[in-house]
DNA sequence: CGGATGCTTGATGTATCTCAAGACGTGTGG
DNA sequence: CCACACGTCTTGAGATACATCAAGCATCCG
């Protein structure tokens, strides 16, 4: 279910040519990113942890993974999720030491990119260093969103917006149509992500399904009346920065 | 009494010596960027407008501005503060459309850059250019921290854990000494930040006195027991990447 | 003098957390 | 094949941290 988009590196193609067009010269060479074995991991496993030293640029295949930071005393925070097509830790370029931890959230499989391979693509087609820039910068208005959703947004508003935005990503690799999409995620992973608790995102999803906004059962999340989420969460994606809707 | 660095540049001489050596000649190309007369802005108003498109790089001389995000009803949220030294919106190479707004919080003297002024201080040296994105990525790590303050941290935590890293920003760019730094902002500034009510800011500042870790008057922070804050605020100085302790 | 602006305090309500337990499904080893 | 552990979702009861509303005071400034 989750493989209907299995082929490796498509959802780099359908991520990146939101922001430009691709050619398929671009796409021959985004192509050569694809060697080396493809890694995988379990659920809950990282794939680093705070205080390494970040040596391989990953591309995500499949699965779903987050970046997170924790406390000595356990409390944890996911600050963004990895979804299909997203590269964690291009970073690697310029910082020596990982600030946060990168971890599973459902079995994942991912490329592991050496920074040579990846300046050679960019040698070879240098414009495309301008798509993978700008897909960082998409990841820092995220962040900043999220700062936003946390700091000033209600439970209800902030997973609605939550979702519309995994929604609008989702579809923009290919995973999800129809207002309906895989969500192989836990509640108790929402609560992470969303600085609540795991009582309070389970009674605040049950409000929303009174609310008739959604329905999330067996993985699955189908947003039942998408302009009235949009509407509840104050959506604007102009923080998704996505140039040809 | 803000004046102490009042030389133009010269904080970001200091921040950007954090990251690697400056030779002289780094140091007098980017006093080209020198160029052009310096701006101010009285507290409270806007540098740039979410939604616009930003067509200068900022480069902030003395007081403190802020980058922040609002809601239709209101609300709003600080999710960044920008002290002397800091620039603004790099991202005028890739994006076309401001998802936040730039604010002064104190009257503010800044330069605004062209990017070709920008462009030829990095075509003569490049290797300022690995300064300059380290400096953006300090700033992604920085949001991610705040994420984790703003979904995990108690108020006291939180406060706390913004004081140090004030503390260690201001230090860097030579406005700070023992212990001690200039902290122009009012208390409702901080709940934008922090995700408080002013009300509840207000009492958390008076038990952080009780506490003996802070005193604050007059616009004048004073840290008491550093040591004592730090671990209360469980603050990891490893996200402002500082390479030179 | 009157009006902003910022800091402080008290009273009250409620949103959200914590603790605790049960139901259900799934995988696992005896 | 059953017993059991484990993960996930759900519900209830109770406590409290935090927001909201409201007011007073000080300082500054035109």
């Amino acid at each position: 279910m989750t493989e209907l988009v299995s082929a490796g590196i498509e959802p780099l193609f359908r991520l990146l040519s939101r922001y430009m067009p691709l050619t398929a010269e671009d796409r021959a060479a985004l192509t050569m990113l694809e060697v080396g074995p493809i890694c995988t991991k379990e659920a809950r496993a990282d794939l680093a942890r705070e205080g390494e030293n970040p040596s391989v640029i990953r591309l995500l295949v499949s699965g779903w993974a987050c970046r997170y930071k924790d406390l000595p005393d356990g409390r944890r925070q996911i600050v963004a999720f990895f979804l299909p097509g997203d590269f964690c830790d291009l970073s690697v370029y310029i910082l020596s030491e990982l600030d946060h931890s990168i971890g599973a959230l459902t079995p994942v499989r991912y490329f592991e990119l050496l920074p040579h391979q990846f300046q050679q693509v960019i040698d070879e087609r240098p414009h495309l260093l301008r798509a993978l820039l700008w897909h960082e910068m998409v990841a820092s208005g995220i962040q900043r969103e999220w700062l936003l959703s946390i700091g000033q947004r209600t439970p209800v508003e902030r997973l609605s917006h939550l979702f519309v935005e995994l929604y609008s990503r989702l579809k923009a690799v290919g995973q999800a149509q129809d207002h309906c999409f895989d969500f192989p995620i836990t509640q108790h992973n929402l609560a992470e992500a969303n600085g609540l608790s795991l009582v309070h995102v389970n009674r605040t999803l049950q409000e929303m399904r009174r609310m008739e906004l959604i329905e999330l059962a067996d993985r699955q999340l189908r947003i039942l009346d998408l302009e009235k989420l949009k509407r509840i969460a104050m959506f604007n994606n102009n923080y998704l920065h996505f140039n040809r809707e």
